[in-house]
DNA sequence: GAAGTTATTATGTCTGCACATAATAGCCCC
DNA sequence: GGGGCTATTATGTGCAGACATAATAACTTC
């Protein structure tokens, strides 16, 4: 890099090659805390402190301990400064995205079918859930989704009435899952992943007996001002939800 | 803050509040892109305009476009430009803990009953995935995990001894599951979700009828230098994995 | 000695400025 | 017109310095 001062401080290792970028230096730390120079729980040097070993800004050293402690691995507190995490709680990155494309990106062919369409007052729980008043009619969606023409995913929606444009959308030509998220899309939202016994009706549709274990995810979005939709995708045995850490 | 200049560009709505923060910009853009004044696949300002229509300087307008970036909201390409993502592939962060941490943030008292600790040979699939020679010994350790005396999880592990010191801790002491994170963590991993009918073994150990739906966690972690370990959770019944978006 | 106030300190963020890098757009030459 | 080189441009990263903020430590005062 440029102002790059090649200033190898006195507490480095003699002939170590120099630390240049922010990103040598979050894999620098990380080495440091995996080889317990750094072990849990303890206070490690202040950002000053390590940019002049490092012979770069304090900005530099901010960036990669930030990105550290974005990953769980340090705990920084004003004043108090940064220490290593006691029980490193691993965050993973887990990617939602929409059914076709989860379907084509395993190399098969999506396609859906519009199972129902109608206009109902939820259950209660749900409506509470969403922050909405009770008695109001939602629309409920009912979605199979295939993969190579197997049933892949049976897709249970309430959707909010107030999100849909004038002219509604017809969810029979585009899946409720894609058009909300191309035209409602950026919401914030709760996900949950749980294991059920496949119900009579999700049986039937994903043609596996009752009781099967399925995986189950459960999603609930809203804008600042509404709820839009909350949904509950039963995946066909065998899916798996995988993320690195 | 400080050099804040005030000037609201004259793009702004007037009368709005002055915009300051990343975090403020980030929330701004962000709104933008909700509202659809920057619909999906649409390019956005560059950073200078975006700096001179918010009265900041360019470094400031970065932080918060790679903060919505690394959200999976923006897609960034040097000289292409800054744009809307096209699916939003929402990204979740899902919180890994300790299964202590875990019970006892329920507010359960926590005990574990280590089942079993032998030495034995991994199946060939295993000692492959975890890029051990095959026919390698490795410790398998099966454990129960109690909540208020319940059974929560069932763990079963398969650990490479040669990650343990000349003194092997006892597993019946401190459970492998924390011993590992406190002793060996911040090593990298995969995780897998998925849901599972109980297994003769599972069911016996959690005290529910074979085929119920379990939620099962998959993780093999390891060091650039070996393999560690190789984990199954079975959780019982009801656990479910939770997380905002 | 307890309680409230002030000083200190490490991180958090911002400003300008600069150079690095990647990818596009334009140009030239054949 | 096609192929390859060059210029341009937006983001990526860096530096030095400054102020903001939170939390601890030190110091008063009663």
């Amino acid at each position: 890099m440029q102002g790059q001062s090649a200033i190898q401080g006195q507490s480095a290792i003699q002939g170590q090659s120099a630390i240049q970028g922010w990103e040598a230096i979050r894999a620098e730390v990380l080495r440091r805390i995996r080889v317990r120079d750094w072990p849990p729980g303890d206070l490690i040097p202040s950002e000053e402190a390590l940019a002049v070993e490092f012979g770069c800004a304090r900005a530099t050293v901010n960036r990669a301990l930030r990105a550290l402690a974005e990953a769980g691995v340090l705990e920084r507190r004003r004043k108090a400064g940064t220490r290593v995490a006691m029980l490193p709680v691993r965050r993973a990155m887990v990617e939602i995205p929409v059914i076709r494309q989860e379907v084509e990106a395993r190399g098969q062919v999506h396609e859906f079918r519009l199972l129902r369409q109608v206009r109902a007052v939820p259950p209660v729980p749900l409506a509470s859930r969403l922050g909405l008043p009770p008695g109001a009619a939602m629309i409920h969606l009912e979605t199979l989704h295939l993969a190579d023409g197997r049933p892949f995913v049976h897709e249970d929606r309430w959707l909010n009435p107030g999100v849909l444009p004038a002219v509604a959308p017809d969810f029979a030509a585009v899946s409720a899952n894609e058009w909300l998220v191309t035209h409602v899309g950026y919401a914030t939202g709760d996900i949950a992943f749980s294991a059920e016994a496949a119900g009579e009706r999700e049986a039937e549709v994903l043609g596996v007996p009752v009781g099967t274990a399925l995986f189950v995810t459960e999603r609930s979005t809203w804008t600042p001002e509404a709820a839009i939709t909350f949904v509950r995708l039963a995946h066909a045995p065998g899916y798996r939800v995988q993320t690195m850490v």
